[in-house]
DNA sequence: CGTGGCAATTGACATTTGTCAATCCGCCGG
DNA sequence: CCGGCGGATTGACAAATGTCAATTGCCACG
């Protein structure tokens, strides 16, 4: 791993008050690990060995039951996945695949609740880290249960366009995957965008432009309580 | 509070390994308070002053957004809810409402943070319960996206069984609770109680008989990645 | 022993979402 | 420059879910 890597890899929220021995150590045991696009690198239902940390390119969390499937979340640089089972030293409820080429730290699960015992700083950060992550589940869960898939999809436009403080948006992966992401099939996906049309969401490949962001926003009806950050 | 109630509660997985002081601490802070049933007790949006505990009673927690409102779960004795909002000192995500006469310990949120830096067990429990509670979030998601109406139902129905060890089940509440936690409609409950009478499952008022497990399961295909306990 | 009130059910219909098939379109390799 | 592949879109239809209104049924209260 190269430096600059670890470093940022130490500013992470998870890391950052981490005492020096600490993440040495869980760095030292780790696995940096490169990987094609498409490529699974957990299954569902496997037992959690590994913290998994995305330093660069893309990885889709996603979850299986029969035939179906349904992605969960989209990891980029730099974000961790899979904390909770590892930390209960359970099986991972959640399958993950690259979908761009990617560097993956893999840090061994035993190392991370070793680390919890000696390191109350750390452990502090695990608690706030598995308290957001928790959050964001039932927000998550709102949003299924009290929304259309259109609007799932204007507050995910609208979310967007915040975060990146502009009007014109670029699809950072596939539609189909978006699709998944909101719970809906493609085709959906594009009637829910035939049906943003008419309040200003125009879209290109994948270039979305939104010509009035309060016009959209009264469609959408956005909530901090389910599209606010954390 | 009775003495035995707070033997109860020192039971609870996130209170057993406490230190006594920790635990002292804590009950001494807190107050216990009786409501009648319909009393909303806390409210989205409202900063989480307060960890609580379910000692007697049932309470539903749920979600809204602009007119629209869901049941997220129900708590019954003995549980602790919000725990997420508490330690990271944020707002609460759920409002929460008696559906019975109840008993609720209140925790001063302040508390429980403190006992975080002091007492290296407990905190250790948090990061268990926390992690549990993200968890069931995750499979929550995961029944929403994956699953139809009547397929939740059926496996609601099948994990009361189980947990009962019993083919005849009586409703905990009412079925437009029920409803609402599985994410759809009371006319739509209605409807997916008949689609499971092709499955052996025959209803008068809130008492519920299964003739046939294995039959229902062959429909509901539970997935104990969704279903399972924890 | 009625009877009012509320939850539950049922029917009719609208909306949303999913499925299947055909077509379109952009990009890349030959 | 031409195919050809895969993702995206569109149309037609089916299934699931929501909405509205009417009815049923049960229980508590007078």
């Amino acid at each position: 791993m190269r430096p600059d890597d670890a470093a940022v890899i130490r500013s992470l929220p998870l890391f950052a008050d981490a005492r020096e021995e600490t993440f040495a150590e869980l760095v030292r045991t780790a696995f940096l690990q490169r990987f094609p696009p498409g490529v699974t690198l957990i299954n569902e239902n496997d037992e959690a060995d590994f913290l998994h940390v995305v330093v660069e390119g893309q990885v889709e969390l996603f979850a299986t039951s029969g035939e179906r499937e349904t992605t969960m979340s989209i990891v980029e640089p730099v974000g961790t996945f899979i904390l909770a089972a590892v930390l209960n030293a359970r099986i991972y409820l959640q399958s993950a695949r690259t979908l761009q080429k990617s560097q993956v730290l893999m840090i061994p699960a035993e190392k991370v609740r070793d680390a919890l015992g000696t390191d109350e700083a750390f452990t502090r950060a695990v608690v706030t880290e598995l308290a957001r992550g928790y959050r964001r589940a039932v927000k998550e869960v709102k949003g299924q249960k009290l929304r259309t898939g259109a609007e799932r999809l204007a507050n995910w436009l609208l979310q967007r366009a915040e975060a990146e403080r502009a009007d014109r948006i670029t699809l950072p992966f596939e539609k189909r995957v978006l699709s998944s992401l909101l719970g809906m099939t493609p085709e959906n996906l594009s009637r829910a965008f035939a049906v943003l049309k008419t309040h200003g969401v125009t879209s290109r490949g994948a270039v979305i432009t939104l010509a009035d962001r309060a016009t959209l926003a009264a469609f959408a009806r956005p909530d901090p309580l389910i599209d606010g950050p954390e």
